[in-house]
Parts: structure tokens; sequence; C-alpha cells
DNA sequence: ATAATAAAGGATAATTTGGTCTTTTAATAG
DNA sequence: CTATTAAAAGACCAAATTATCCTTTATTAT
């Protein structure tokens, strides 16, 4: 469905989200480590997620990553996709045509679209906040 | 959501279910011609489905590669993604982990189940003749 | 100021996926 | 039975994704 990359960097911000709920910033290693997925990649991915502003990001002693309270509530998970995949999922064919659209479809376009429809409600319907919750109150889990 | 060969293989099955209808052999080189897709490559995909048993093949002079018309009735989407790509689409974690369960769900497991049902469902009732009709009746298209 | 800390950035390596090429096997028409 | 045709099979190559390592930059506590 989504590329690795995209799976640790909802991971991730779900995990920073949790901890900023208890204005804890956390750093990379802890990071990676409590949502196991590798160090040096999750650099690559959190520096994304921060330069997409859906993380902040501070440097030095007792730096780390953090988000905003405020801004937690209005983060999609749909926004995270797109920073990390691009809008593929979203636009792309079925079957992989370019050229694929209403006017000329696809043999699938039409079976495809309500599947697609409903994972675009999903993504830009759930926020970070609500996952972060599941998490806290121990209804869900992050790790192994 | 698929891979490039699963939508080979999805492509290649409607055309030579278009033309098994109306009891055309079809080859390799006119396969690959007429969904747009690498021909070694397309070669590789289609014995797989041979050896799933979702198209024959036949060797020799005047041979290629056709679906029996009563079979074709019951070919489903679903089987050819299985045969292509296996059930890491079906059983996957939406976040990669091996150990999400209904027991230990991971922050986005219950929304994302509603997603895989909705893509599952649609996989399962899709059949190849059903999608080979739309094309030969000219309402969906199969090229550039 | 400077040493220590932690993220940013760049180069590179490994793995997976996508794709090609050549040889072998099976079938059939002459 | 032999030449031809077309798929099967295996080795190989290329590109993209995943992952690592090393250096630089920014921050802060001393």
């Amino acid at each position: 469905m989504f590329s690795k990359a995209c799976e640790y960097a909802i991971r991730a911000t779900i995990y920073i989200a949790v901890q900023s709920n208890q204005d804890n910033r956390v750093g990379l290693k802890d990071i990676s480590k409590e949502i196991d997925s590798p160090e040096a990649y999750t650099a690559k991915i959190l520096q994304q997620l921060s330069r997409n502003n859906i993380i902040d990001s501070v440097k030095g002693p007792h730096g780390g990553f953090e988000i905003d309270k405020k801004e937690m509530t209005k983060i999609k998970l749909s926004q995270i996709v797109m920073a990390i995949d691009g809008d593929a999922i979203y636009k792309g064919c079925g079957l992989g045509f370019k050229e694929c659209s209403e006017k000329q479809p696809c043999p699938v376009h039409d079976k495809f679209k309500v599947v697609r429809n409903e994972l675009k409600r999903m993504l830009e319907t759930t926020t970070v906040l609500e996952l972060s919750l599941g998490l806290t109150k121990g209804l869900t889990f992050l790790h192994r």
C-alpha cells in the first residue's frame, strides 16, 4: 500500500505526537528504537517530515523532534503520505496507465474508484492526535 | 497499490480474455503490443499466470495464450493479484508490523480494515469476463 | 569561547523490483 | 523426420528503494 519510508514516517509521527502530548521532545535514537526502524534511514524521513512542517526539529543538546500541540489536531494522515509518497496513491491508475481518466477509463477504473475514495476519505479524516490517543490509552501498539 | 508485474498481469489477462471470447489464441508479441508492456518481462508474467492455471499456453506454430470460456466467468481479479503479488495486500499491516492483529492492533489497524475490506470485496467479486466485456463494448480501453 | 550534543546533509552500499537476452523445449506444418 | 514456430527457462543487467556511514552545521551548557 505505502512505501516502507511512509510506514516509518507514520509510525514516527504518531510516536512523536504521543511524547509531545506529555511535553517530551524526543531524539532520533529513541524514536527509531520505539518504532523499530533503522536509525539512519529514519533520520532521512524525519528530515522530510520536518521540511514539510509536519514535525519540528531542534538541534543541539536536549534537541530532538516535537509536534506543536495545537497543530497536532490538524495533521491528517494524508499529509504524511503526501509528503513521503506523493500523490500516486490518489491519482494513479490502478493498472498503471497514464492516460486513464473518466473520459477514457481503463477496465478497472470504476471498480478502483470506490476503493480509492474510501482510502482517500480515511486518510483525510484521520488525525495524528486521534491515533496517538489510542496508543496512550493502551488500545494500540507501535512495536514488536 | 499493486506491483508493476501485477498491473501487466491484469492487463494481459483481460486482453487474452477478450480475444478468447472471439476464439482467438494470442501470442506474446501481440499481447505486449496491445497492453503496452515490455515483451520479455511480460513473458515471465504470463508464465506465472500459466503455472497458476489462470491462463493456458500452447507452444509451437499458431501457439500462444488463451483462457477457457467456461473458466473465464470464474476467474476473479483476486486470483491474479494473489498469483503475482501474494497475500501481502490482504494480511499485511498498514504500518508494516508483522505482529499486528485484532488482539494487538497498530494505531491505524481499524481504519485500514475498512479500506482493505472494500478492496478485498472488489477483487473477489470482479471477474475477468466482466472486465473483458467492458472492453469489447468499447466502454473501456487498454492502451495509450 | 569552547566542548559536547544532536540534527542536517552528502556519499555510498545493499536489496528488491523491473527488465533484457540467449538457450532450451515442445508443437506442428510440410 | 525435419524445419520452423513460439513458449519456457535461466542468466544477466538496470533502476529504484531501502539502508548505512561520515562530515558539517546549529545549539546549548559550562
